[in-house]
DNA sequence: AGTCATGTTGACGA
DNA sequence: CTCGTCAACATGAC
């Protein structure tokens, strides 16, 4: 389900909820949800795929991990992590990790390295690149340290745009090329957001579960690469491959 | 029907 | 203690 565009798609249709005080609190999570009883809502945020609920000196993380939902004035079947009850409506989490952050969420975060935030700095990337140039790109580009909320799908497109092999090391990557993929992760994630929202992300997808190269018509390779060993769909005649 | 995946954490062992 | 590996979690698409 999630990579930082989802996540902020599910902002933007909670903010009904914004300034309102929860009145009801249940759910099957660990953490102790009396907590949030007669709580007001301050704000909503993101940083990448967490999902964070904010309230006046602490704040509720929420990550949907891979198959996590929920639903808006709706419920499932199944008994929910984390329902909260409004006035006028109610938001239900299944199946995710809910956590409780202490303090000042700012103390927690650095928006910086959020490529779908405001404050998103490449340059910041930049840095953080030149200190990984023995790591596989495939590898760096889902470090959510570096950039937050890009998962395997924009992982695999943002490649395939730059004509980048997942397997090339970062230091070898030339430093114009390095400066593209920083930019199209920015990039492609609102591009990700724009057609997620019109219901037709899947249709724009050029690399990710594709089996044709569409510049050069050659067959894909499919490969679990790097350490982190997830899917990656390239073309070796067009994503050139630096070691 | 069985396999696999848009993800991360924590336990365990070397 | 630290590093690396891997199980665990849990739903739905194909």
């Amino acid at each position: 389900m999630p990579e930082g565009p989802s996540i902020v798609i599910l902002k933007e249709e909670v903010q009904q909820f914004t300034g309102q005080k929860i009145i009801s609190v249940s759910g099957n999570t660990s953490i102790d949800i009396n907590r949030l009883q007669d709580k007001t809502i301050q704000e909503f945020k993101t940083w990448g795929k967490h999902f964070l609920i904010c309230f006046n000196d602490f704040t509720v993380k929420i990550h949907l991990l891979m198959f996590g939902t929920y639903r808006i004035n709706e419920r499932k079947e199944i008994d929910p992590r984390l329902s909260l009850g409004f006035s006028d409506g109610e938001l239900n989490f299944y199946t995710c990790s809910v956590k409780i952050l202490e303090g000042d969420i700012n103390t927690h975060y650095d928006w910086s390295v959020d490529v779908m935030n405001e404050n998103w700095d490449p340059k910041k990337a930049r840095m953080s690149l030149d200190k990984m140039s023995d790591k596989m790109i495939c590898d760096a580009i889902l470090d959510q340290n570096v950039f937050s909320g890009v998962g395997n799908i924009i992982k695999n497109e943002v490649l395939y745009r730059c004509y980048i092999h997942p397997e090339s090391l970062v230091g070898k990557i030339p430093a114009e090329d390095i400066n593209q993929l920083i930019s199209e992760c920015s990039v492609y994630s609102f591009e990700f957001l724009y057609w997620k929202k019109k219901f037709e992300l899947k249709q724009h997808w050029l690399a990710h579960t594709k089996k044709t190269c569409l510049r050069c018509n050659l067959p894909f390779h499919k490969k679990h690469t790097g350490d982190k060993k997830r899917r990656s769909f390239f073309c070796t005649n067009c994503q050139k491959l630096y070691k």
